[in-house]
RNA sequence: GCCCGCGUGGUGGAAUUGGUAGACACAAGGGACUUAAAAUCCCUCGGCGGCAACGCCAUGCCGGUUCGAGUCCGGCCGCGGGCACCA
C-alpha cells in the first residue's frame, strides 16, 4: 500500500490554488465581503508555534467563510521597524534594513509552505518607505488636527553607553548592556492626545459585543475613570514660590483620617526644594535611580523623606499635617500628590508604620467595630459602615455615598471641586532610535516646529550609518538632519526621533485594503472592507496595541483617512492563548542569566544539561515563547518531517485556542498517523466500485459531523471540530456500509476537513471525484430530518447522585417518565421502602429522586 | 504592588453553560498479523475495595447556595499575561 506523500502532494495543491486565484481578494459590490486578519508578525527571521498557530486560526476561518460564500480578505504583513534590527546591528555589524529584509525572505519562505489561504498580493512591511511615508502624512495631518503635541517626559538614561534604554533593557535597575544604575532623565517628546479620547474609548467598549469580556474589562481599567475630588492644602509657610499643594484623591470621604500630604520626587514642589537641601536632593535623586516602569515603583520598597513641611488641613486649619516625598508616588497620575489615609489604605499603612506617622479611623465595621491596627480596613465602596465624627455629618452610610456628599460639602463651601479623572496617559510616540519611521517634522531656528511638506514625504532613513557606538546614528549622521526649513527654505534641522512602532500596527489593517495606494487608505476600498470581521492574536496584546488601535482609527476618520464606521476597527476579537515553554539558563559571570533554545538542551534523568559542553542548565518557568528568552521551537522541524497539514492539524487539535498550550513534540507523530489513515481509507474507497444501496447510519453520521465541526468552528472551538472528525473517521472506518454510501460520507469529510488540512483534503477530494477544487466548494450542509434523535437516555440520580438510566421517548410526558422511575429496580433498592420527598424531571437531561 | 485570566486522570483536553465527570486523542500495558521489525488492527487504562454485581472517593484547598456544583458565591494557595520604550 502506498502512502501519502505531503512532499509532493502540498506543493503541488498550492501550485493549484495559484493558477486558479482562488485567494486573490477583489472588491465586488455584489458579495458580502468578509476580512479575517490575524496579527501580523515581527520579522525575527524564523516562524515559531504561537504563529503557525495563529495563522492556522485564521486560515481556518478564512476558508470556511469562503466556503459559506463571502468575498474573504486574508492579508499578511510584516511588524517590521524595533530593536532587535538594531540589536543585530550592533552585535553582528549587519544593516538594520538589510537584516530586516532577509528574515521578512526567510519567514516568507517558511510561512508559504503552510499552504494559507492569503492574498500575497497585498503584503506590506511597516519599514518599506511606501508604508511608513503614509504614516508619516498622517502624522502630520494629526498635527493640524491638534492631536500632537510636545512635552517632557522621563526616559531609561544610560549614563555608561550615554543611551535611552526601554523598559526591556532594564534589569534589576541596571543598564544590559553597560550594566550601569538607570538614570531617570527628562525629554521633550512627541505625543498623541489619546487621553482626550478616554471617555470615547470606555464609553464604545460596550458596544464590543463579539471581544472578549475580559479584554474589555482590561481595557476599562487601563482607561481606568475615577470620580474623586480636588482641593489644595495651604502651606503654612509659603516655599520657593508654592504656596499650596494641588492634590486630587478618589476617597475625600477619609479627610479626616489624613496624617500626611505626600508628593512624587517629581513634584514641581519636591524639585524646588532639591536647590536648599542637600538631603532632599539626594533623596530625589536616588529615587530617580530606579526604572520608570510602574511595576517598579510600586514594587519597591516604600521610601519617604519628612520635608519639615507643614500644610493646614482643609476643615480644621489649626490641624497641621507633614509633606513627605514619597517614592511610590507617579507624577503622571492625578496632580503627583495625595494625602495618605493609613486607616483605609494599606500601603498608607505600612508607610505611616514604618516613619511612626499617626493612624486615624474615620470609619469602622458595623458588625465588628475595631480600629485599625496593621492590616487598613478597605472595604467595598457599596458596603455600609459606621463613621466617626464625619465632617458631612453622616452616621451609617456607604463610602460611595460618602465621597458624594464629601464633594457636595467641598463645592458648596468653595474648597474643593469633584473631578472625573482618567488613568489613562498621553501616549508617547518619541523613541530615541534609528530602525523605526522618522518623526516628519523640521526644527527652524526661526520657525520653531514645522511639519515637512507632504511632496517631500517620506523622509527616508538614510542607508549610511554606523552601530558602533551606542546611541541613535541620526544624530550623528553628517548630514541626514540638515534640511531647508518647510516654511522659510532657511537652514534647519530634521528631527531625529523615530516613532515608537505601536504607531505602525495601529493602522496597518486599513492600508490592507488599499496596500499600495499613494494616500494612506483609499476611501471606496476602506468602505468596503472595513471592518476587520475577525481579528485574531496573543492576549499580552490586550491593552496597548489594541486601544492604540482603536484611538488610530478614529484619528484617521478625523483627518479623512477611514469612514465613521471604521472607528472601532474589530469588529470581533479573539485572543489566543500562548505557547508556551521551559526556559533554561546558565549563569554569565556577572550572576545574570545566559538564556539558551531548547535546542541547545538535553533533559537527562539527572537533570538539563548544555548539549555541546554538558554544563548543567537551570530548568525555569513555563513561559510565553519569547525571543528574548529563547524558549522557542522551531516549526520548520516539523513541516519538514511530516508536511504543513501535519503541523496544523497538531496545533488546532487538544488545546482549546484560547487557552496556553505548552509544545510538546510527543503529538505531531500521531497527528500524521491520523492523517495517512484518512488517506489509505480514501484509497481504498477510491478502488473499489462506486455503487451499492445508502446507508442511514452513516448519514446519520455524516449529518452529525457537518452539524459539530460547523459549530466548533463558529465557535472557535477547533479542538472539539478534531474531535468530532476523529470521531467520524472511526464511524466511516467501521461502517459495513456499500462503497457508495462511503464515498459519499468520505467527500463529506474532505469538504469539513478542508479549512484545517487543505492539501490533504484536496487529494482525497480529487481522488474520489470531487469537482474541481475542495477550496473552492460551498461548505456542506446537515439535513436538519438526520440531526433528530427518537428516543433519549436520562440519568437517574438518587439524592444527587446517578443510580440508573433509563431510554425512552424523546417527548414522553413526565407523568409517565415518573412512573417508569419509580418501578425502576435500583430506585426501587435505593429508596428501600421510603416514599420519594420529592421528584425532578428535567425533559431530556435528568431526573434525581429526593428522598 | 495593581489589573486580568487559568487550575479536571500519567499527558493534552471534553462535559450541551447548573443536570451521567473523564468525549476525542497522546503515552503506557496486553494481544493479533509478521521469520523479525516497521506499519496496521483489536483490547485495557482516574484511585481504593470487590470474583462479580456494585460500592466508596475524586475536577488546586476550605467553606457556602442548590434536589443537583468542574460550572454560581466567599476566602485561600499555585501558575501565567499586562503594567504605558519588548513586539
Amino acid at each position: 500500500m502506498s502512502r501519502y506523500n505531503a512532499r509532493v502532494a502540498e506543493p503541488k495543491w498550492q501550485q493549484a490554488w495559484e493558477q486558479a486565484g482562488i485567494f486573490r481578494a477583489t472588491r465586488d459590490e455584489g458579495r458580502p465581503k468578509y476580512y479575517v486578519l490575524e496579527m501580523f508578525p515581527y520579522p525575527s527571521g524564523r516562524i515559531h508555534m504561537g504563529h503557525v498557530r495563529n495563522y492556522t486560526m485564521g486560515d481556518v476561518v478564512a476558508r470556511y467563510k469562503s466556503a459559506t460564500g463571502f468575498n474573504v480578505l486574508h492579508p499578511m504583513g510584516w511588524d517590521a521597524f524595533g530593536m532587535p534590527a538594531e540589536n543585530a546591528a550592533m552585535d553582528k555589524g549587519v544593516h538594520p534594513g538589510d537584516w530586516t529584509y532577509q528574515n521578512i525572505a526567510d519567514m516568507r519562505a517558511q510561512l508559504k509552505p503552510m499552504g494559507l489561504s492569503i492574498d500575497w498580493s497585498r503584503e506590506i512591511a511597516t519599514c518599506d518607505p511606501e508604508y511608513y511615508g503614509q504614516q508619516q502624512a498622517m502624522f502630520i495631518d494629526m498635527m493640524e488636527r491638534g492631536l500632537v503635541y510636545r512635552k517632557e517626559a522621563v526616559v531609561n538614561w544610560d549614563p555608561v553607553d550615554m543611551t535611552v534604554l526601554a523598559n526591556e533593557q532594564v534589569i534589576d535597575g541596571k543598564g544590559w548592556r553597560s550594566g550601569a544604575p538607570v538614570e531617570r532623565r527628562a525629554l521633550t517628546q512627541w505625543f498623541f492626545r489619546i487621553s482626550d479620547f478616554a471617555e470615547e474609548l470606555l464609553e464604545a467598549l460596550d458596544g464590543l459585543k463579539d471581544w472578549p469580556e475580559k479584554v474589555r474589562l482590561m481595557q476599562k481599567n487601563w482607561i481606568g475613570r475615577s470620580r474623586g475630588l480636588q482641593f489644595a492644602f495651604d502651606l503654612v509657610t509659603p516655599v520657593a514660590g508654592h504656596d499650596e499643594i494641588e492634590v486630587y484623591t478618589t476617597r475625600p470621604d477619609t479627610l479626616n483620617g489624613a496624617s500626611f500630604v505626600g508628593i512624587s520626587p517629581d513634584h514641581p514642589l519636591a524639585r524646588a526644594l532639591e536647590a536648599g537641601n542637600p538631603d532632599i536632593a539626594a533623596f530625589n535623586a536616588e529615587c530617580r535611580r530606579m526604572g520608570t516602569s510602574e511595576a517598579d515603583l510600586e514594587t519597591a520598597e516604600k521610601k519617604g523623606f519628612d520635608t519639615g513641611l507643614k500644610v493646614r488641613h482643609p476643615l480644621n486649619p489649626a490641624r497641621e499635617l507633614p509633606v513627605w516625598i514619597a517614592n511610590f508616588i507617579l507624577m503622571d497620575y492625578g496632580t503627583g500628590a495625595i494625602f495618605a489615609c493609613p486607616a483605609h489604605d494599606q500601603r498608607d499603612l505600612d508607610f505611616a508604620r514604618k516613619y511612626g506617622l499617626p493612624v486615624i479611623d474615620t470609619f469602622m465595621a458595623l458588625d465588628d467595630p475595631q480600629p485599625v491596627t496593621d492590616t487598613a480596613f478597605v472595604p467595598p465602596k457599596e458596603q455600609k459602615v459606621k463613621w466617626i465624627d464625619h465632617f458631612t455629618g453622616l452616621d451609617i452610610a456607604t463610602g460611595d455615598e460618602a465621597i458624594e456628599a464629601t464633594i457636595r460639602l467641598a463645592e458648596q463651601q468653595g474648597w474643593g471641586k469633584g473631578v472625573t479623572k482618567y488613568r489613562l496617559r498621553d501616549w508617547g510616540v518619541s523613541r530615541q532610535r534609528y530602525w523605526g519611521c522618522p518623526i516628519p517634522v523640521v526644527h527652524c531656528p526661526d520657525c520653531g516646529v514645522v511639519p515637512e511638506k507632504k511632496e517631500n514625504l517620506p523622509v527616508e532613513l538614510p542607508r549610511d550609518v554606523s552601530f558602533d557606538k551606542p546611541g541613535n546614528p541620526l544624530d550623528r549622521h553628517p548630514t541626514w538632519r540638515d534640511t531647508p526649513c518647510p516654511k522659510c527654505g532657511r537652514p534647519a534641522q530634521r528631527e531625529t526621533d523615530t516613532m515608537d512602532t505601536f504607531v505602525d500596527s495601529s493602522w496597518y489593517y486599513a492600508r490592507f485594503t488599499a496596500p499600495h495606494a499613494k494616500t494612506p487608505t483609499v476611501m471606496e476600498d476602506a468602505e468596503y472592507w472595513m471592518n476587520v470581521d475577525q481579528y485574531i492574536g496573543g492576549i499580552e496584546h490586550a491593552i496597548l496595541h489594541l486601544l492604540y488601535s482603536r484611538f488610530f482609527a478614529r484619528a484617521m476618520h478625523l483627518t479623512g483617512h477611514l469612514p465613521k464606521k471604521a472607528i472601532e476597527p474589530f469588529n470581533a476579537l479573539f485572543t489566543q492563548g500562548m505557547v508556551t515553554h521551559e526556559t533554561y539558563a546558565t549563569r554569565g559571570p556577572d550572576g545574570r542569566p545566559v538564556w539558551h533554545t531548547p535546542d541547545e538542551v538535553e533533559l537527562t534523568d539527572e537533570g538539563a544539561i548544555l548539549r555541546a559542553t554538558g554544563e548543567p542548565v537551570e530548568v525555569g518557568p513555563i513561559i510565553k515563547m519569547s525571543k528574548s528568552k529563547k524558549n522557542v521551537v522551531d516549526p520548520a522541524d516539523i513541516i519538514d518531517q511530516y508536511g504543513a497539514d501535519t503541523a496544523r492539524w497538531f496545533v488546532m487539535s487538544d488545546s482549546p485556542p484560547e487557552r496556553d498550550v505548552e509544545w510538546t513534540a510527543a503529538g505531531a507523530e500521531a497527528a500524521w498517523k491520523h492523517l495517512q489513515r484518512v488517506w489509505r481509507m480514501a484509497s481504498e474507497i477510491a478502488e473499489g466500485p462506486d455503487d451499492g444501496a445508502s446507508d442511514l447510519d452513516l448519514e446519520k453520521a455524516t449529518a452529525r459531523a457537518i452539524d459539530e465541526v460547523t459549530k466548533g468552528i463558529e465557535g472557535f472551538a477547533f479542538n472539539k471540530s478534531v474531535a468530532k472528525l476523529y470521531e467520524f473517521t472511526n464511524t466511516i472506518a467501521k461502517s459495513k456500509a456499500a462503497p457508495a454510501a462511503k464515498r459519499r460520507a468520505m467527500l463529506v469529510m474532505a469538504q469539513l476537513m478542508q479549512p484545517m488540512t487543505p492539501h490533504l483534503a484536496e487529494e482525497v477530494w480529487h481522488l474520489l471525484g470531487g469537482k474541481g477544487l475542495v477550496a473552492a466548494a460551498p461548505w456542506p450542509k446537515a439535513d436538519p430530518a438526520l440531526l433528530v434523535d427518537d428516543t433519549v437516555t436520562l440519568p437517574i440520580q438518587v439524592n444527587g447522585k446517578r443510580r440508573a438510566e433509563i431510554t425512552v421517548s424523546k417527548d414522553m410526558p413526565k407523568e409517565e417518565v415518573e412512573k417508569l422511575v419509580l418501578a425502576d429496580d435500583a430506585v426501587i433498592r435505593f429508596l428501600g421502602g421510603k416514599e420519594p420527598r420529592k421528584l425532578i424531571v428535567v425533559p431530556g437531561r435528568i431526573v434525581n429522586v429526593v428522598v
